[in-house]
DNA sequence: GGCTATTGGTTGCATCGACAACCAATGTAA
DNA sequence: TTACATTGGTTGTCGATGCAACCAATAGCC
């Protein structure tokens, strides 16, 4: 039987293909980062009482040493509020020190704490692990790919923001 | 000077390596799905007033036909309640038909309207080709690399929910 | 049939994140 | 110096999400 004639004020052109979610790269990325964030989160939670926004400070202070907030908000790719919130509970949790700078009245410097410093070092062999156990379905030759093809979505992805 | 040897209830091996979040995979992986879910997002919802729980659900029933919400929970990878309200919104906006199943009192069938299935049409083909300039920073052979292992780590990904 | 367990779906609740308004301090220019 | 603009950071707000409690209907079992 004759196919009914989609009407449309299209060009008359022939119908559009369907889009499966599951070959949609943007779905998939994100189903995937999704849950691997949620994964992580609550093991950080569980395991140190550490969310992902703190996870992400600290990691950026273990890596570069100290950094204003604003230096921090670059390096994560999180919001002012996030960073300032997150920075707060990990003032609280005697992880990071927060002073002022005297040079420039507005501005905090963030240092790791000994207790934060050693945080990091509990924390990061976990996260590789996670990390592995999750990439290890791939092999060596994919991972590298997937790395790089990410590395420059990442900078891709700055053009977004409109 | 000497290194400020790390006191650490360690077996006095060499400290963890620094991580940086640049390396690794499960920040960039959030990162990028972020900022393109929020583009994407941001797309849909100036040119056609609906968000990503929403585009998921058409996406779902313009593939596979009518679905009951249950099923829709399984294609989309969404939660239950997302699914129910993206689903009431898409009633309101008439993209979508709620019927009961008669056979069955607690199930419902979604269907397409005339509407929702021109909706569709008009999306899809603005979906691809944010996706295709998105990934056109990647060359063929990576882009059907990165397709495969985000196909693989979204099984992988399945596993993680304990 | 009657009773419990299970399934499908909705709603409530607590949390989180994006965005914007806001405040304080510095820089700049008259 | 006195405005005014800019920068650094905090706080408030709103919507979205994930989870769980809940309700309705069916299935399974005695």
């Amino acid at each position: 039987m004759p196919l009914p004639r989609t009407r449309k004020k299209s060009t008359g052109r022939a119908a559009v293909e369907k889009l499966s979610l599951q070959d949609f790269t943007p779905y998939k990325l994100a189903v995937v980062a999704n849950r691997l964030s949620q994964s992580i989160g609550s093991l950080f939670e569980q395991r140190f009482g550490i969310q992902i926004p703190e996870w992400r400070i600290l990691m950026a202070l273990h890596s570069y040493g100290p950094l204003a907030p604003n230096e921090v908000v670059e390096i994560t790719s999180m919001d002012k509020g996030r960073v300032s919130r997150a920075q707060r509970r990990l003032v609280e949790l005697e992880l990071v020190t927060a002073s002022g700078d005297p040079r420039d009245g507005r501005r905090l410097v963030l240092f790791l704490t000994r207790k934060g410093t050693s945080m990091c070092e509990a924390i990061i062999p976990e996260a590789r692990q996670t990390e592995s156990w999750f990439l290890s379905v791939l092999s060596e030759r994919e991972r590298q790919t997937l790395d790089k093809a990410l590395s420059r979505l990442l900078a891709r992805s700055q053009e977004l923001r409109l």
